[in-house]
RNA sequence: UGCCCCAUGGUGUAAUGGUAGCACACCGGUUUUUGGUACCGUUUGUCAAGGUUCGAGUCCUUGUGGGGCAACCA
């Protein structure tokens, strides 16, 4: 059991639970309590129109979360109710990222169009009732007749017409006599309404477009509000959690429950998530991949779980990050940095740690032996002191990165320069000698001599050095590809400016490719499964994708290690 | 000029009428063969005004501010 489990209620004499609880978590506990329900019955109802984003992420984890905790089921439901969105590649991604995500649909499987055929005879249910009207009006009439928020909306012209030629004219549109659009089934409720859902919501349509499951077996497909809900109510959910856009839908959802008579399933609506620096809507993430802004949904800079998890998130991470955003109902814009926060809270724990030079220079180190290599014992990782260690070849010819050098510094740079001397992580202590500038003005190579008696792990030089390095052997150093990120927009909140166009905000750095990289030999076997640490660096994930079409090593920067250094 | 929801440090989130706490971020310190980690610490908050109460972040009223609602989308 890790740190990051929910603790359970403690079992104090007192009875009183320990954690504080979400007020989802509340009406479950009394509904369990009271005897209401027996056992709770959750689901994640995603339109396969998009790939699932770390919004969707909150909702997964709160559905199947709650079903876990309080042992009840979960449900996975396709809300497929518009083929002309939709598609199996959407379908297939979101089970993919579910499942990756560490969750199983405990309930089952399920797609709303399963229930085509007892949507259907629920909307004859409601004509029947006399509680649903089909209309001939055009779009714009229906529309201009719900009135506005503020005026109450007017009658259509065919609200009274009676049951037996409503009966007659639904199943006309299911027999496909009456082209798109020409009318569509309305349920009666109240065109005076406060709530504009209420006045005489649209509930079915006709639409001739083939369906990614039911083919063309029908040209008549039910609406949200008559879909949703129901569904809901067939798979006899308890507890249908939703973001707050759908409050003013829940009205609805009830008028047809009571009207239909069916499953009592319980809307309860939270706050979605929103993340600072991105934006988090399906319709603007297609764009940024329609418009080649990134390199698909799964580009490690998109918010998505196909992005993340390319990038080199965790599971575990995510899961975590979600525990630590909470459950309310008020709007919210949270920090990045709590995201990468919880990447490092794991990665710290499990990465092992590697060296990679991302921007090398040679480091030669003129006292040491001509063509010879001394294997030297380095730590996987200190957190984890199980994980053993490797052996990395340490010789005359090394690489070390340019941001370590510097001719002219303080008392506060730790690292390289004229008259500094500094350890090389698991080898020895260094002092500078010299350095070499290129012709282009840069410095191309920096000479150390090194002090044989300070060999890492049997240091009796009694020399201090203040500063660590990373290195890696030129020799046998693999070349590779690394990719840096940086938030996708510059602008916190992207599509909160009402004058301009959320694109405008797309940061032009968000990416930096570095070629030429150094990487220790031990990395030759990384997989991209084990994500690792580059000393000093941060945390990286192997692209297998981009390293299997580049024929070289691509690897991508998930997140930095916390930087200190207020140089 | 309608209806619904919301309001606690910079950002999130607790406190269920009784000491405003936790996390992230920030800043400072200790330790350190990663300027990482770990540990310690500082600063910062109940939208406003009334009311109820011995006692209000919490209940009531009125404001103010924010969000949502008028797709044959979900």
């Amino acid at each position: 059991m890790s740190e990051h489990s929910v603790q359970q209620p403690a079992d104090n004499s007192d009875g009183k639970p320990s954690e504080s609880i979400h007020f989802i978590e509340q009406i479950i506990q009394d509904d369990l309590k009271n005897s209401r329900h027996q056992h709770i019955h959750t689901r994640f109802p995603p339109e396969p129109n998009g790939y699932l984003h770390i919004g969707h992420a909150k909702a997964i984890c709160l559905s199947f979360g709650l079903a876990e905790k309080y042992e009840g089921l979960v449900n996975l439901r396709f809300d497929d109710t518009n083929p002309e969105k939709e598609s199996q590649e959407y379908v297939d991604a979101i089970r993919r990222d579910v499942t990756w995500l560490g969750y199983k649909w405990s309930g089952g499987e399920f797609y709303t169009s399963d229930y085509f055929e007892q949507l259907y005879g629920f909307a004859v249910r409601l004509i029947e009732k006399g509680l649903a009207y089909v209309d001939h009006q055009s779009a714009e009439d229906i529309a201009k007749g719900k009135g506005t928020p503020t005026k109450p909306g007017t009658a259509s012209p065919h609200r009274s017409r009676s049951v037996e030629e409503n009966l007659q004219l639904f199943d006309e549109m299911r027999q496909g006599i009456h082209p798109d659009g020409h009318c569509v089934l309305r349920a009666k409720i109240d065109m005076a309404h406060a709530n504009m859902h209420m006045r005489d919501p649209l509930i079915y349509r006709i639409k001739r477009a083939h369906h990614q499951r039911t083919g063309d077996k029908w040209c008549v497909y039910p609406m949200y509000d008559f879909a949703h809900g129901q569904s809901d109510s067939l798979e006899e959910i308890t507890h249908s959690l939703c973001t707050l856009e759908f409050e003013v839908h829940r009205p609805l959802y009830e008028w047809f429950i009571a009207a239909l008579e069916i499953f009592p399933s319980r809307q309860i609506e939270f706050a979605r998530l929103n993340l600072d620096h991105t934006v988090m809507s399906k319709r603007k993430l297609l764009k940024l991949v329609e418009d080649g802004v990134v390199d698909g949904w799964d580009d490690p800079r998109m918010p998505t779980i196909s992005g993340l998890r390319r990038r080199g998130f965790t599971p575990q991470s995510i899961r975590t990050f979600c525990d630590r955003v909470g459950i309310a109902k008020r709007e919210n814009v949270i920090d990045f940095s709590l995201l990468e926060w919880a990447l490092r809270d794991h990665l710290n724990r499990v990465a092992h740690r590697t060296m990679a030079v991302l921007d090398p220079i040679k480091l030669v180190v003129v006292n040491f032996p001509e063509g010879q290599t001394e294997m030297l014992p380095s730590v996987n990782n200190p957190e984890n002191p199980e994980d053993g260690s490797r052996e990395m070849p340490f010789s005359k010819t090394l690489w070390m990165e340019r941001d370590d050098f510097k001719i002219e510094s303080n008392k506060k740079w730790f690292r390289l320069a004229p008259g500094k001397t500094v350890r090389l992580k698991s080898a020895y202590i260094v002092r500078y000698v010299d350095h070499v500038t290129g012709d282009d003005g840069r410095t191309k190579e920096v000479h150390v001599e090194y002090f044989p008696d300070s060999k890492s792990g049997s240091d009796t030089s009694g020399i201090k050095a203040k500063g660590t390095l990373h290195w890696v052997n030129a020799a046998t150093a693999i070349d590779a590809e690394v990719r840096l990120y940086d938030r996708l927009f510059s602008d916190p909140t992207p599509d909160g400016h009402a004058d301009k166009d959320f694109s405008e905000f797309l940061n032009p750095n968000s990416l930096e490719i570095r070629e030429g990289c150094k990487l220790e030999p031990a990395l030759a076997s990384a997989s991209a499964d084990h994500p690792v640490q580059f000393t000093r660096l941060g945390y990286f994930a192997l692209d297998a994708e981009r390293t299997e079409q580049a024929g070289h090593m691509v690897w991508n920067r998930s997140v930095t290690l916390k930087d200190g250094w207020k140089g």
